[in-house]
DNA sequence: ATGCGGACCTGTTAGC
DNA sequence: TGCTAACAGGTCCGCA
């Protein structure tokens, strides 16, 4: 599930419920996930603790917690956070729950736990994970002026390049897709061979598909208060990504699909050059 | 410094 | 119908 904008539509979701409850209570029933989860260091450092807020960073959410005690969630392949309380039964998969004051239940669920949830700190930011982290693609300081900056010494083809987070955060599988379709660039271009002029195209085009995106997840994932309010993802919108052998919305060719950097990759070879 | 492949997991589906 | 293999929306790490 989740990409950049569902990450956003969690932490908007559950915000309103968390925000200033304190945790009663750390219940891990499964500590092996992406990283070993860091038992005691949780529970003594945020049992007792008011929630202060929750920010995006990358695919990361970072809860702060009062006495700048902090923790990182990232949701991996499959994880999701809802918010429910003690009648509702325990699923499989539910590894994780943050009881809070007022009996609501922050409840982690991660089928394949890829997923990690560590203590991070009184300064969450310069966590290892984080520190190293292009930046936001919806922000400023990410245009098509940086990518061509950076891509100077990179051979990597421009797909891999922009769903590397030390380059750009957030691009995930589905948007690096996306966005080099609607871009016109061909995804297997080194990223070294592509002209400023393309990189201000690809670059606004990564800004529309999330923010668009992130309206759609708005819509169809609004109910963070039961675990199944999920809905049709928003799969409608996708022009490329799963559309094999399918044909261009744009030019009838049938879409490709390669491999790339060991990710499936689906694409125009008429339109994308 | 950059690029590449392997690793971590379970669930679902395509193909025989 | 049942078994097996391939594949899935992420990303870190170690090695060349």
């Amino acid at each position: 599930m989740p990409e950049l904008p569902e990450v956003e539509t969690t932490k908007n979701g559950i915000l309103p419920h968390v925000k200033n409850q304190k945790i009663s209570e750390i219940i891990i029933r499964q500590s092996s996930l992406r990283w070993p989860v860091p038992k005691s260091k949780l529970k003594t450092n945020l049992v007792n603790k008011k929630i202060l807020g929750i920010k995006r960073r990358a695919k990361y959410l970072i809860f702060y917690l009062e006495g700048e005690n902090n923790f990182l969630v990232h949701l991996g392949m499959s994880g999701s956070l809802c918010i429910t309380d003690q009648a509702q039964e325990i699923k499989k998969h539910d590894h994780i729950d943050i009881v809070l004051s007022n009996n609501k239940i922050i409840r982690y669920h991660d089928p394949r736990r890829f997923g990690s949830f560590l203590w991070a700190g009184h300064n969450p930011l310069e966590h290892k994970l984080l520190k190293n982290l292009g930046p936001e693609p919806l922000s400023f300081d990410f245009s098509g002026n940086y990518l061509y900056e950076k891509a100077k010494s990179r051979s990597v083809n421009i797909k891999n390049f922009i769903m590397n987070q030390q380059i750009v955060v957030g691009v995930g599988n589905i948007y690096a897709c996306e966005s080099l379709f609607l871009a016109k660039i061909n995804p297997k271009t080194p990223a070294n061979k592509v002209s400023l002029s393309r990189y201000e195209e690809l670059a606004k085009h990564i800004k529309k598909t999330l923010e668009s995106s992130i309206k759609q997840g708005g819509t169809t994932l609004k109910d963070f208060t039961h675990s199944d309010g999920k809905a049709g993802y928003f799969k409608q919108k996708l022009k490329v990504y799963d559309k094999y052998n399918e044909p261009c919305l744009s030019c009838k060719t049938l879409i490709k699909k390669i491999v790339l950097g060991q990710r499936s990759t689906f694409y125009c070879n008429n339109c994308q050059k």
